[in-house]
DNA sequence: GTGAAAGCGCTAACAT
DNA sequence: ATGTTAGCGCTTTCAC
């Protein structure tokens, strides 16, 4: 076979299908979309002339002349990173059920990365863009949003014109740290997140039910680390050897209270205890886990779903959803 | 505001560069896709217009004239399943390498949707498709793959024009088998996946090795279930009640080896010591449940990446990568 | 080395 | 209710 690869027949356009059918090609085209008034018999003579030449549409010549196509894109810091697979089959779903095609990025939490998705989904027109984004300034978001329809996930936002979908971090760290309390830890500490802007709802929210339970400020028992297993272990390590009283730790996320208690076992500290641990998001390996951790549930297929839908309704929307709290065996 | 929603002042065209630069379109073109010569000077000013403006070139604008565009499907039963995230990882980075967008679809093994996304790709002109193929006859396969560039992922292909990444199940469960006999484990089952075509590459080794280890036609200890952890706890419920002699299993994946574990666990079996598990895959969750999982580990990242370069590399190929097992506390 | 013309497949606007 | 004209933004072909 020659270097360039045998392929079919060029696709049927929807001239052929016009010719097929008898018809011109605009009539055609109307068929298809259902536009104005088309007589039925023509309409049944033109599909017909679609299933027999199998034609589906060109895409990009739909899209160049429309101006928009069905795209939307997805933006994440990373897939492989477990909580957001589920997210995205939300996406997936919502999307494929407005007839929409989903687009993946990862960005790594990359201003530059952020920015070229963004950059990338206007070359194509997008329809829209749903996403994580941990690096880039609001007023640059902004700007984008000016020209792209976007919806930004878990993100506190000042400009209220801008949309967006996140979870309720506030109550779900109160009954987190309700649940520490109620279990008779004192000495609580936090695990909180190095990476991304505008993330900081969490330590807020531990700080300020902190205060009110009568526990003082606890900012310096706030430690930071990358938000991953290996973060936080190293973190609760420091937060330990820093605050050896230290009885009870609320994680700014499941990986990060998985390496909370793993450091707490590797510490010889009987889990829960000696120390208790909190999560956050409720990843399916959090229930697998030994001991199974405590965490906070973010429903996060439904998270997906509602990113697209939101998109997808153009008024101005800023929904948080709700968040349940999961007990298990760490507090 | 009004109900269409304010955007940016239209994106700038070639035409703008050209206007800008002084030079015609034809010579913007060039300067952007380095073709041909062009006078050093001349692309430098260009250059300089194309920053100015911002101008990025309209992606569906330009796959209509080249007839195909820089979009790379990837095709899974579900990106929620954590054996998928760090593939589709993977695919994405070598397609950004490669200078691709990644579009995501979700099939549930279904030959439907997987035809769908064949379709929706060809009608994009994407520069190609990877991913899982569970429902889809090779013939169907193939006859798609004389349109557009495909790389199917984990199937045994007679055709050998279809190009496959795959791993090496056979020598992979293999080493499984010999885990189990060498820690003493003589009476063997397996749980075998009841989706998707195609897939018998573990069940076959399985059974060979078994065989060949003097233990004879063990078909009848192959019980089949969904490749999930509820299906490997169902799964392993039949086996072990069918043959409660069975004190090793090798489960067709580590969803399904976890399932394994807690049905053993369940019965009062003491593992490994009683029913010793071996999984396939290796996922995140698996060294963290209780106890480690051993499994046989296969390189997802690497596959996903492969997966891409092969595309990408229009000779026909079929590329095997090796897996290990990793020995931990379930055998 | 550069510009002009043509056209990819589709649909909006206008005619009939 | 249907056909015709035009043109989306780009690259290929062919002049110069």
């Amino acid at each position: 076979m020659s270097p360039e690869r045998m392929r079919r027949e060029k696709r049927a356009t929807i001239e052929d299908v016009a010719r097929v059918a008898g018809v011109g090609r605009q009539t055609v085209s109307r068929a298809l979309n259902d536009k104005a008034e088309i007589a039925p018999e023509t309409r049944q003579r033109v599909l017909a002339a679609v299933a027999e030449l199998g034609y589906r549409p060109n895409a990009m010549a739909r899209g160049m002349r429309t101006q928009r196509s069905d795209v939307i894109g997805l933006v994440v810091s990373d897939i492989a990173n477990p909580f957001y697979p589920a997210v995205a089959r939300g996406v997936y779903d919502a999307a494929q059920d407005a007839g929409c095609s989903v687009v993946l990025y990862n960005t790594d939490a990359d201003p530059v990365r952020e920015r070229g998705a963004l950059e990338d989904l206007l070359a194509r027109s997008a329809r829209g863009v749903v996403g994580f984004f941990y690096g880039t300034a609001e007023s640059v978001l902004g700007e984008y949003a000016k020209s792209i329809s976007l919806v930004v996930a878990d993100r506190v936002l000042t400009d209220p014109a801008m949309r967006s979908v996140s979870n309720d971090f506030a109550t779900g760290t109160r009954a987190a740290v309700a649940r520490l309390l109620g279990r008779g830890h004192r000495d609580l500490g936090m695990l909180d997140s190095s990476v991304g802007v505008a993330l900081d709802e969490r330590r807020s929210a531990f700080l300020e039910a902190c205060a009110e339970a009568g526990l003082g400020n606890l900012s310096a028992r706030v430690v930071q680390g990358a938000p991953s297993i290996d973060g936080g272990l190293a973190a609760s390590r420091t937060l330990l050897a820093g605050f050896p009283q230290v009885d009870g730790i609320f994680a700014f996320n499941d990986l990060m209270g998985i390496g909370a208690v793993r450091a707490a076992l590797e510490l010889g500290r009987a889990v829960p205890a000696d120390c208790a641990v909190v999560g956050f998001d409720d990843l399916p390996m959090s229930a697998l886990i030994h001991p199974p951790l405590t965490t906070v549930r973010i429903d996060k297929y439904g998270h997906g779903q509602a990113l697209v839908r939101t998109l997808l309704t153009e008024e101005p929307q800023r929904l948080v959803l709700p968040v349940t709290l999961i007990g298990r065996a760490t507090a």
